[in-house]
DNA sequence: ACATACTATATGTAAAATGTCAATAGTGGG
DNA sequence: CCCACTATTGACATTTTACATATAGTATGT
């Protein structure tokens, strides 16, 4: 399929949402990446891999917004990573809202825009 | 800079934002590269670099969501295009505009979240 | 004529983000 | 032992975005 094609629609999701959820869960409590996989879902993020949230939960830890060490207690598999937010990851997730806040207003600004203007050319100003 | 500190936060837009912009603005009236750069202001849209808009708009023609032509009339400077939306142009915009919705649904779901998880630590409940 | 500022579009390339696939590995059940 | 489930990681391709720069016409002042 040529390069034009290729863009789809899909789902389409706000940059930041995934680092803000997890931030969000991380600020609930401690948590191993397989179960914030699965948590994930609470706020209608569409299928994201496992290999893209580990990846996101090691670069949140180098960039200091999340510490992790192996889990003692044994369980039904290989060891696993419990994650826990930092300091300064609590404040980058008062950030991450405050941008989220922001996109919401834009996209509010757009909706309404775009009504307003479905509106007009139904009531015949072409 | 490191790859891990590489990554900031900034001005989070959803995705799509650009294109429904960009769609919207012609529905309401067929219009250059130039003058979009200017009206897409109006949605808050940091600054995107005029090379940015050019490409998104070769790229929608190439799906056939708009479509081109040189203007006749000179004006001040060398020739410059004229877009128009398409028939197809116009549906797309609505699955843009419902994914928006979509967006902000979700946006929202977070943001209440937020919310109930800091009144609760308020109130003590470590 | 020459410099420069603004209008206008196009391209090349690098960097960053995302997605996909598969490798590795422990545990438990049949 | 094979399979399914839990759990994390790495390699690679694709997609998206940003940035710098090329090209070029028009207008204005000197």
């Amino acid at each position: 399929m040529g390069k034009a094609q290729s863009r789809q629609i899909r789902g389409c999701r706000a940059t930041g949402m995934r680092e803000a959820a997890l931030l969000l869960l991380l600020h609930r409590e401690p948590a191993h990446g397989y179960t914030l996989l699965e948590q994930l879902k609470e706020f209608g993020l569409r299928e994201i891999s496992s290999s893209v949230i580990y990846r996101a939960l090691r670069d949140m830890e180098a960039r200091g917004w999340v510490a992790s060490m192996w889990d003692e207690e044994q369980t039904q598999g290989p060891p696993r990573r419990v994650y826990c937010i930092t300091n300064l990851g609590g404040q980058v997730l008062a950030l991450w809202v405050q941008d989220l806040e922001e996109s919401r207003k834009r996209i509010d600004y757009l909706l309404r825009a775009y009504d307003r203007h479905v509106e007009k050319r139904k009531n015949g100003h072409h």
